[in-house]
DNA sequence: GCAAAAGTGTTCCGACTACACCCATGC
DNA sequence: GCATGGGTGTAGTCGGAACACTTTTGC
């Protein structure tokens, strides 16, 4: 593990020298599509280089006086307009020769890139044109090939909106208001693939936990019986909050 | 790429400027001391401003050429000599202001922490003296007021800790080779605390997940029956990695 | 024998699974 | 009526919690 290589690697001084960084934030943000049933990640075309011509995950620089979280809020502002989401920091990504751009600067630069995820609400997503276009949702089993080790921060995400849907309450942040338990069952089998549990079972399981109201109001979609209008509490949910929850 | 940054933060083109970092690793060192049973954190004087005089969490700046996981296996290194240990990145602290050095500095650099979470084997972990001394493992109850947000970052890691015991085998990378199940419950109670199990239940699931070898050889402490000694088993544990295992 | 620690077994109960079945609506 | 989706109930099974009990050692 010791500090490898730079222009001259056994020069003292080497040893000892301090990285200059450059911090980069770069979202994984998802959505669902409950109409097509389809879980969609959001990508950019990159318009410079390096990797000009790729696809990628939003992205951008950390500014003066700005936070990571800041930062990351920002990107997202700047490619889509939504109100309703969930966004936390992901994992930090920071070994050397990560960024072509190092090695063009002979080193007395690095880049680390503090990537996030997050889950939007897709029904007011709104994806803003940045003139050149070149922004898009993608399904997950459609994504191509990505700039720089996007796609290792693509799949650590997934990963990550798996493990949080089963025992987080983040699908409510991107549900409307008021939902059917038939919309909540939706975005798991979206996320999660069918065969994570069967529509009644997972109805009773979410219903006996206690943090969904009934709103009393009904809604009638088509054909079928209308389904009850529901509500998330999040007073009753934070005082549940303590025991293990699984929505599986 | 603008080079140079305003002092003045009001400055319009001060919102376009990116930060100059320098990017620090810091680790949360746990260790559980069985005959006493307690869990532990290593912590370090420092012995330079800002916060001289305080208690932290052991780290560096990153160096060129580097990588986040070598900066933290190196701190590591720097303060105890220990064969057997667990670790991985935890969470990147790095909003404005959070270090001194800033404002000195007026917005030339800004200082982000990459943290880390470890867990060594505490009885082969021989601390390093570095002339001054300062280098400690704390009981967590008895950890003092500590530099910078040392405090978020240990209680972050501390949370990380009781979760990894519950799913994850990093248990067995601090135990000896062979040890007995009075152990490895041991080493569970010291960190999750009394009640989380009964011994002879956590005994019963622990064996039923059948990755815990039987060497046939048995050991007596002093009074009591003699214990068997098992080994854990890395291979049968990754076959049945897949389904959910919990132990608690 | 007795205390101490290891190890086994048993009972109770709640949770998840997998269905079958009833209900309300549009057409 | 009947297809469609919403909603309820139940029998079987698995696993954890609590606790009693047996085994093997040191003294």
């Amino acid at each position: 593990m010791p500090g490898k290589l730079q222009k001259n690697p056994d020069h003292p001084l080497t040893k000892l020298a301090l990285a200059d960084f450059k911090v980069g934030v770069d979202n994984v943000i998802f959505s669902v599509d409950t109409d097509q049933n389809r879980l969609l990640v959001l990508l950019v075309m990159r318009h410079q280089e390096p990797y000009m011509g790729y696809w990628s995950l939003p992205g951008t620089l950390v500014r003066q006086g700005e936070s990571l979280e800041d930062a990351a809020y920002r990107v997202l502002a700047e490619k889509i307009r939504v109100n309703h989401l969930y966004l936390e920091q992901l994992y930090t990504f920071g070994g050397p020769h990560r960024d072509p751009r190092e090695d063009a600067q002979a080193y007395d630069v690095r880049y680390l890139s503090v990537s996030h995820f997050a889950l939007v609400r897709f029904e007011e997503a709104t994806l803003i044109a940045d003139g050149v276009c070149g922004i898009a949702w993608y399904p997950l089993a459609q994504v191509p090939r990505l700039a720089f080790d996007h796609h290792q921060i693509l799949s650590y995400g997934y990963q990550r909106l798996r493990n949080k849907l089963e025992y987080s309450p983040i699908a409510f942040d991107v549900l409307p208001e008021v939902f059917t338990l038939g919309d909540l069952y939706q975005l798991y089998v979206a996320v999660l693939g069918e065969g994570f549990a069967d529509y009644s079972n997972f109805r009773a399981r979410l219903l006996k936990l206690g943090f969904l109201q009934d709103t009393g109001h009904k809604t009638s979609r088509g054909a079928g019986r209308p389904a009850s209008l529901y509500r998330f509490n999040a007073e009753a949910f934070a005082t549940c909050q303590d025991k293990p929850m699984v929505f599986i």
